[in-house]
DNA sequence: GAGGGGTCCGACAACGTTGTCAACCGGTTA
DNA sequence: TAACCGGTTGACAACGTTGTCGGACCCCTC
C-alpha cells in the first residue's frame, strides 16, 4: 500500500520488500515500516500477488459431497496436505452431476489454481485437455477420468476389496449374499460388483442385485423382493458407506448378515458391522502434494 | 488475453465485453471474437478480474474441523447457499486452535474475500477489528466471538435444549443423570452444562460432571469413577455428537440410557438414542448469504 | 583522493482485466 | 449542408503488487 510507503517515508518497493521479508533492508527503516503497517492496518493484497507473481498458492478440490463422510475424511486430509505447502483450499461438492463438476473445474481454472483434485461425476474429461496441457497439475481421486486422458489417478483396490467382503462372508457359511450397490454407471459400484461377482463364481444369482442410487425406499423394495425369493440371501454386501447405512435402516430388525464397503461411524457397535476400509484420504492427499 | 484480440482483429475492449456479455456488440464481431476464443483455449484470468473490481466473488468459511459431520453438514449448506450466488468457497479448519483460527482468518482476509463466516476457537478477536471496519462482513456460527466485538451470530438454543435433553431423562424416571461434555471453555460445552444444571435442580451433582476432550480412554475412566459412587448414574447426557459416540463406545454393554446433543448418523439404530439436534445448518448459510 | 566493493534504496515496467471517455460511421432531421 | 443521433469500437489509465535495474551512499584500500 502506498499509504504505508509514504507514511514510513519510503518507497513501495521498500514496503514490499519488508513485507515480504527480503533482505537488504536497514532494521531501522524496517521497522518504521512495520510500525506504520500495525498503524494503517494494511495487509497485503493477496489479489495483485497473483497476478503479478502468476502462483496463487490455491489448490481446488472438487468431491461428491462434502457432507458425505467418506469426502469428507478426504477433505480434511487434503486440507492439512495443502496447508502444509502454505496454500489455501478451494473445495465444490458436484453431488454427482457432471455438468456441476465440470462448471467446478472450469472456474477453478479461472482461478488459475495451483493444482486440482477431482473426484469426477461424468464420464468426459475432455474439456480438460487444454487445461493439461497448459500444464496445470491434475489428480483424479476415487475414480478415474474418461477416456482418452492421460491423468494421475487414486483408486482403491475395489474388486478385490469386495472379493474380500464377500469370501468373509463365504466363509462364515453364507451361500446367498445379496449385493446392493450404486448405480453402475458409477465407477466404484461397477468394480465392486465386479468383485462381487468374481469371488461368488457359481454362487452368482442376478435376483440377489440391485444397483441404483441409495434411497430407503428402493432399498427396502429391493430387500422385500429378494427375501421372498424361494432361495432367500442369508446376508448383504453393501457397495459403499452410505448405502450400508440405508440397508441397516431398511433391514430394521430383519437378522440378515451385513457387509459393507467404507467404514463408518459407529460401525463397530452394531450387530455383525464387517467393514472394508477402502481409501486412507491422507494417502490421497500426499498424492495430491506431490505436485505443491 | 490480447492474443485473441489480435486474432479477432479487434481491441482488447472488445474481448472483454464479448467475455462479459456487455451490450453494444455487432453480432458478427461478438461471433469472430468467440471463435478466437475457442481456437486459442482462452479463459479469463480471474485474478486479474478481481484486482481490477475489487470484489472476489470468494467467502471464507472457518470451521472447527471438517471431518466432523456437525461441521461438513454445515459446510455444505453453505457452499450452497454460495454458489447459487456465484461465488465460491474458501474453508479451512481451525482444529479448536486459536492461532490456527486466526491465521486462517487473515489468510482469507488477504485474498480480500466477500464474507467469512466463522465457528470461533478462540476467545480473543480483536484482531478482527480493523477488518470489521474495513467493511468486511463477518458472520459468526455455532459461538459467539469474545467480548468487545459486535458481529451477527447465529447460535443454536443450547440451554434449553440440554434442559430438554435433561428433562427427557427425569421424565423416564431417572433421578441420577452424568453429563459429559466437552471442555467448558467451549461455549457450547458451557451452555449445555449450564441447561443441564439448571434443568436438574436440587438432583445436580458435581460429581456426576465430566468435561474434557473427548478421548475414549478419558471418558471409559470418568464412567467408570462414576459407576463406582454409591448412588450410581442410570442415564447419561452426552454434550455433543462426538462425545455421545465416545460415549456409546465407553459404555460397551453397560446398558445406561443415553440421550446426546446433535444427531448424528444411525442414532436410530442404537438402543435408546435420543438425539437433540442443535442447528439446521442451511439456516446459518441462509444467515450468510444475506450478505452476498 | 581516486577507485572498488558492499549495502540500502527508489523509479519504472509489467501482470491481465475493466471503467471512462472519446471517436467513428451510417442514417435522419432541420 | 450542417447538426444530430444511436450503435459500435478503441485508446488509455487504473487496480496493487513485484522483478529489474540502476543510483546513492558508506567504508575501505591503494
Amino acid at each position: 500500500m502506498k499509504d504505508v510507503a509514504s507514511a514510513a517515508g519510503v518507497a513501495l518497493k521498500t514496503v514490499s520488500r519488508v513485507v515480504n521479508g527480503e533482505p537488504g533492508v536497514h532494521p531501522a527503516t524496517a521497522e518504521r515500516v512495520r510500525t506504520a503497517i500495525d498503524r494503517l492496518g494494511y495487509s497485503r493484497n493477496e489479489s495483485a500477488r497473483v497476478l503479478r507473481r502468476g502462483r496463487t498458492a490455491t489448490i481446488g478440490l472438487v468431491i461428491e459431497d462434502v457432507a458425505d463422510p467418506f469426502y469428507s475424511g478426504l477433505s480434511r486430509a487434503v486440507e492439512e496436505v495443502v496447508i502444509d505447502h502454505g496454500c489455501l483450499l478451494l473445495s465444490g461438492s458436484s453431488g454427482e452431476q457432471p455438468g456441476r463438476e465440470r462448471e467446478l473445474v472450469e472456474t477453478f481454472c479461472a482461478r488459475r489454481v495451483d493444482g486440482l483434485i477431482v473426484v469426477p461425476a461424468g464420464e468426459d474429461h475432455t474439456y480438460l485437455r487444454s487445461e493439461l496441457e497448459a500444464g496445470t497439475p491434475v489428480v483424479f481421486a476415487d475414480r478415474p477420468p474418461g477416456a482418452g486422458l492421460d491423468v494421475d489417478t487414486v483408486l482403491a483396490d475395489n474388486v478385490s476389496g469386495a472379493g474380500q467382503a464377500v469370501r468373509h462372508l463365504l466363509g462364515h457359511g453364507h451361500g446367498r449374499i445379496a449385493f446392493l450397490g450404486d448405480d453402475p454407471a458409477i465407477f466404484t459400484a461397477a468394480q465392486r460388483l465386479q468383485g462381487y461377482r468374481a469371488a461368488l463364481g457359481g454362487l452368482y444369482d442376478e435376483r440377489l442385485v440391485a444397483m441404483r442410487p441409495p434411497s430407503l425406499e428402493a432399498v427396502r423394495a429391493d430387500l422385500a423382493r429378494m427375501l421372498t425369493l424361494d432361495d432367500p440371501p442369508t446376508a448383504v454386501f453393501a457397495g459403499n458407506g452410505r448405502y450400508t447405512v440405508t440397508v441397516l435402516r431398511a433391514l430394521a430388525g430383519r437378522r440378515l448378515a451385513l457387509v459393507g464397503f467404507d467404514d463408518f461411524e459407529l460401525a463397530d457397535l452394531l450387530q455383525p458391522g464387517v467393514t472394508v476400509v477402502a481409501q486412507d484420504p491422507s494417502w490421497m492427499g500426499r498424492v495430491a502434494a506431490r505436485r505443491g
